[in-house]
DNA sequence: AATCTTAGTTTATTCAATAGACAAACTAAG
DNA sequence: CTTAGTTTGTCTATTGAATAAACTAAGATT
């Protein structure tokens, strides 16, 4: 049987979530400006706000300025109906955030860590959500989910298939975390996660169709369109790292040849620096000092970035391209060159509107998008209970 | 006021959209098995497919075959009920086709053409359209209307802004030819279209993501992702012919250097192969007698074909990439090399699964495509109309 | 012939959105 | 202060869709 019939159930389900959604992005906001804006009918409208008030999902502060009549009742989202807890798992730390159901980050832990198997960071992460939970306040639904964000491959089941950076494979995330705290857990890829962290609070808010480029030891894309995370057949997009940019370029890990990432990622950029240095921290100090040796390396790094952004542009025509992670850091000096790159590169028509920006959430990226996957899973389960 | 409010009429559009889909797609079928997939109630099939009868989208034949009791009435769609107009508009040629609504081609008029200026092959296709209904059976709807396929960057509004080919700027296609025939009309890029015509008809049936290259002089791609087209921000998406593949290669007439198109597309071809031959034809003729330096030169196109596909599957993750156009018609030589190139150089994870095929409709990708738009739209707005 | 099965229709019911009357609470004008 | 008009929100009746269940139709099975 097909599970795409229509019935009113499905109508009042996405009536109550558009309302929702309203009194979300604009708070603070009256029954009758809900109905002004949404076409439902006032007492459409106010039905379903009274199933919202009963969930605790909003609530009602006193009333409003009036606009030459009875004074409105203003309407809020109740942003600390629950809580999402929100993982970002790199290659030498774990970034734990305890946020509210709007994004706003509560709590925040972060620890270093200098081995990666698989154990291990389970038991740090294990150990950091529980500390979280300790310090939650109390709240009607509570932990609401928790997300993570892993550098590899991840597939819709919620595995880590390949993570070559921690030296994963075949991890079952998703099933030992769910077993462990018996809350839905959401594992996406980090630049996935990055992207919808993005669009929901960052740099990408307002815009339909986004590729995030998550550019830190490797590269990962993260790509919006239409408003929804496009993950591909098997959860796999994205893989933009490993587009050949140099047919018989440098030898990548991957065992091909020419990656845009053995160009333009941190290890790209590491490898480029030779002795000079050895974190890109130093690198960063050295060009701010004036180094011009490392400033020109800068913009190579800026210009190989350039070379890929203009096949990420040509191919999906995006409003917005956003430049994320580790190398956003260095903005200052790699901006210009891939904004020329762009320029003399891309066709005329597809630079024509699309703007090019840089994170806007800066390490928070990652954790924020899978904490906002979460908080999204958790409001479209709860109006799905009528 | 925002447009997404839901009420009874859409959930009987949608009712109405899934019943007529499944006859399109399971006819013969009866209403009671309509009802059986659909997971609508009998009633409700009974009342929907009534009005479909009265529109003549459907209609009935006799009783079928008892399963142990009452026999059923067997449904059809009615594909006469309207006829499309499909247009594919090449470097040297143009392609006019009639189909009913189901995608069957009735009537084919092909013209060759040497001058492409806009004047000229408006009148051109004016002229083929004219005849083409004047020979259309009659029929309820008529022309339900005509879409245009067109090697170039086509906006949403129908408008041609660049076919670089045809030497074509700016051209208000679609206001012309809605202006003459009064009936809606669809411009599409021609490898977006070729997607279309592929997924609904051809070798990408059953895929939900899909990316059809259409290798012809240059190289365009069409995105379709979730069984829909993917057009970008301004309808520009699927540009990858100008993909860099070679950060300092060959320049192209597009000002850049590397491009894929400068490598894997017919006029690379015709470039590479020199003073043997001046058209794909005669250089297919060559290697089927047994040409080793032509077949060799195929083999390398096959190879570059290959690198352009690696950063596809990389960035997609699709079910399927489907290479249609001219070149398409060298499968026997390109495919192995373009096989050959994805397992050594994608990534493993990207490979599995994934299915590459050769165009299923020949030169015909294009037109069907369009017409299949058009049709998509007809019906659609047919279903409005309660 | 009697009974069971399946197909499709008819009638009554349910449920969500809506229209419109209404009450509450305010502003503004005299 | 009084009165008229406005805006907010609720209440009641209506509409229109899917649905449930009874029913008719037409076959198969025993």
């Amino acid at each position: 049987m097909v599970t795409m019939t229509w019935n009113q159930q499905i109508v009042k389900k996405n009536n109550k979530a558009l309302v929702l959604q309203l009194i979300m992005e604009k708070e603070p906001i009256s029954r009758a400006d809900i109905a002004q804006v949404s076409g439902l009918h006032k007492a459409t409208v106010s039905s379903l706000v009274n199933e919202l008030l009963e969930e605790e999902l909003i609530f009602e502060s006193g009333p409003g300025e009036s606009s030459g009549g009875r004074r409105p009742v203003i309407l809020h989202f109740n942003k600390v109906a629950g809580y999402a807890i929100g993982i970002d798992i790199g290659v030498n730390y774990v970034l734990c955030v305890l946020t509210d159901l709007k994004g706003n980050i509560l709590i925040e832990k972060n620890q270093l860590v200098n081995r990666t198997p698989y154990p291990t960071i389970l038991s740090t992460v294990q150990n950091m959500v529980q500390s979280l939970i300790k310090e939650m306040p109390a709240s009607r639904y509570g932990v609401v989910g928790i997300g993570v964000g892993v550098p590899g491959i991840v597939n819709k089941e919620g595995s880590v298939l390949l993570a070559p950076n921690l030296g994963w494979t075949n991890i079952q995330l998703k099933m030992d975390l769910e077993k462990q705290f018996k809350v839905p857990v959401i594992i996406e890829n980090e630049a996935n996660a990055g992207a919808f962290g993005e669009q929901q609070f960052g740099a990408g808010q307002d815009h339909q169709n986004i590729i995030y480029i998550s550019a830190g030891i490797g590269i990962g894309v993260g790509i919006i369109l239409n408003k929804e995370l496009y993950q591909g057949k098997n959860g796999f997009s994205g893989e933009m790292g490993h587009m050949i940019i140099d047919l018989d370029g440098k030898p990548c890990s991957c065992g091909s040849r020419g990656c845009w990432e053995a160009y333009a990622s941190e290890h790209a950029l590491l490898a480029m620096a030779g002795e000079d240095a050895d974190t890109l921290e130093s690198l960063i100090h050295l060009a701010e000092n004036g180094d011009e040796a490392v400033k020109s390396l800068f913009k190579k790094i800026g210009a190989y970035l350039g070379y890929g952004i203009n096949n990420i542009i040509n191919t999906f025509n995006p409003d917005q391209v956003i430049v994320g992670n580790r190398l956003a850091l260095t903005k200052e000096w790699i901006e210009e060159p891939i904004r020329t790159t762009i320029k003399n590169r891309t066709l005329t028509h597809h630079q024509h509107d699309m703007k090019l920006n840089f994170s806007g959430l800066g390490k928070y990226s990652t954790v924020l998008g899978v904490s906002a996957f979460v908080v999204e899973n958790f409001i479209k389960e709860e109006s799905n209970v009528l």
